[in-house]
RNA sequence: GUGGGUGUAGCUCAGGUGGCUAGAGCACCAGAUUGUGGCUCUGGAGGCCGCGGGUUCAAGUCCCGUCACUCACCCCA
């Protein structure tokens, strides 16, 4: 074969589509019940805003955008995240004079590169979501919340929150050096992921897989145990709020973000069986990230969520999404005269609000017939030179066989009707 | 970037120790029923057995290389 898809692209076949409608209702009807309102960037940004928004220092930033120089040597960047480009938004239109918090989400396709692996492309469609201007607990309660009730509503099972703070500037920076310290008494054990992270990225450390590594972070110091009196009332209040409903959460000091905006919550929702992604979506609070991107000091708080990866979730879960609606009439036809009739008819129905097809070319009556089956239509409208003749159409329900002879001037009222009666 | 697995029909897959004229199921087309679907039966179409090289009288099968896909690590949705 010459051409194929991209690596870590996929395509999306009709199969598929009754998961991609289902949850798109879905995330529509949970999002109006929150008061959130959808907005949506261009998919690609000046590189800078990345770069600043996301983190020079990030594997994000350092190995995994697709940056390219366009026509007019401009460095522009498919979106590898959707934080950046909303903060843009909010700043360049001025939302930031609505009453807040502003609550947006967005779905569309994000982009990095990396090597792909089940639950994991290279382009894949995110649903994202951001409350900015209000630093209470209870948004970061309800943001949460948005995430939990779209995966209840399609389905999910044992669903659960992992929830960490990652604190503030103004006590992540002693914890950071406590755990540095901590690391360097044992730099000869860790591995030599460890050993660069331990320079690099500190919080990662934390998060190593390694079991040797793991033993040690075992003994690490504790940074939920570390924020200060504001980050700690913060973690604390929505900690309450999680036991008031009775949210199933577990305290991973282990959660770090591998993005640089992340101040108090971080936290996702985890569900087994998507191979090694057990996370059906990642997000926080990143209180620093607008004032770093030339606005009034804003805080915020988002969490992104790939499509593919519940759909995948819902297969694993043999959670079924109602089937999209079979058409509802076939015309078969015979010969040249019924042949410019059922292009008359199909034009009809069609205009009436029913969904109709019909056999393209001479086809025998029996393959137009079975085509009808398969198609799973209710109706089957058949005109040959007998119905020309007589001036009606033969319309027949292949539910239970029964057929009736119906005036062409009249079938479309006709099976307008029968289509109401059973809300097709 | 690192490691494992797999490449045979549109799809899912069989093809021990090399002997194939390369198979099955599903799907597709047609006929049995010259104007009636589903079920059944019969037939048909559909393959450079990923690609290149090597060993051999003989390679889908063995060897080398390569590409692709896939799972996992890193990281992340």
């Amino acid at each position: 074969m010459k051409y194929q898809s991209i690596k870590g692209t996929r395509d999306v076949l009709p199969e598929e589509q009754k998961y991609w409608r289902y949850i798109e209702e879905k995330i529509g009807s949970v999002t109006s019940r929150f008061g959130y309102q959808r907005v949506e960037p261009p998919i690609f940004e000046e590189t800078a805003l990345f770069l600043r928004g996301v983190g020079e220092t990030t594997d994000i930033v350092e190995k995994e955008m697709y940056t390219f120089i366009d026509k007019g040597k401009n460095s522009l960047t498919l979106r590898p995240e959707y934080t950046a480009g909303i903060m843009r938004l909010y700043l360049e239109n001025g939302l930031h004079s609505l009453s807040k918090p502003v609550k947006l989400y967005s779905i569309g396709p994000v982009f990095r590169y990396e090597r792909p692996q089940a639950g994991r492309y290279r382009q894949h469609t995110q649903f994202n979501v951001e409350a900015l201007g209000e630093q209470e607990p209870s948004v970061d309660l309800e943001v949460m919340s948005v995430a939990w009730l779209l995966y209840a509503e399609l389905g999910f099972s044992g669903l659960s929150f992992q929830l960490n703070s990652t604190g503030c500037p103004n006590c992540r920076p002693a914890y950071v050096e406590e755990l540095k310290n901590f690391y360097r008494r044992h730099s000869e054990a860790i591995c030599d992921d460890c050993k660069r992270r331990l320079e690099r990225n500190p919080l990662r450390l934390l998060d190593c897989k390694v079991k040797s590594c793991q033993q040690i972070s075992a003994d690490a110091p504790v940074i939920h145990e570390r924020l200060c009196e504001e980050c700690a009332d913060h973690f604390a209040t929505l900690r309450l709020y999680l036991d008031t409903l009775g949210r199933p959460y577990r305290i991973n000091h282990r959660l770090v973000r591998g993005l640089d905006y992340y101040t108090k919550t971080v936290f996702e929702v985890w569900v087994q069986g998507i191979g090694s992604q057990n996370a059906m979506c990642g997000g926080g609070r990143y209180d620093g990230l607008i004032e770093q991107l030339g606005g009034q000091a804003t805080p915020g708080i988002g969490f992104g969520s790939g499509i593919e990866r519940m759909i995948l979730g819902m297969r694993e879960q043999n959670i079924e999404p109602p089937k999209l609606p079979d058409p509802f009439i076939f015309v078969a036809h015979m010969g040249k005269a019924a042949d410019l009739r059922a292009v008359e008819l199909v034009t009809w129905f069609r205009e009436a609000g029913l969904s109709a097809l019909m056999a393209f070319g001479q086809r025998s009556f029996k393959s137009q017939m079975r085509e009808a089956n398969r198609l799973a239509v209710t109706y089957a409208v058949i005109v040959g030179e007998d119905e020309i003749t007589a001036n009606h159409a033969t319309v027949k329900n292949l539910a239970n066989g029964e057929q009736q002879a119906i005036p062409f001037d009249q079938v479309v009222a006709v099976l307008k009707q029968a289509c109401e009666r059973q809300r097709c």
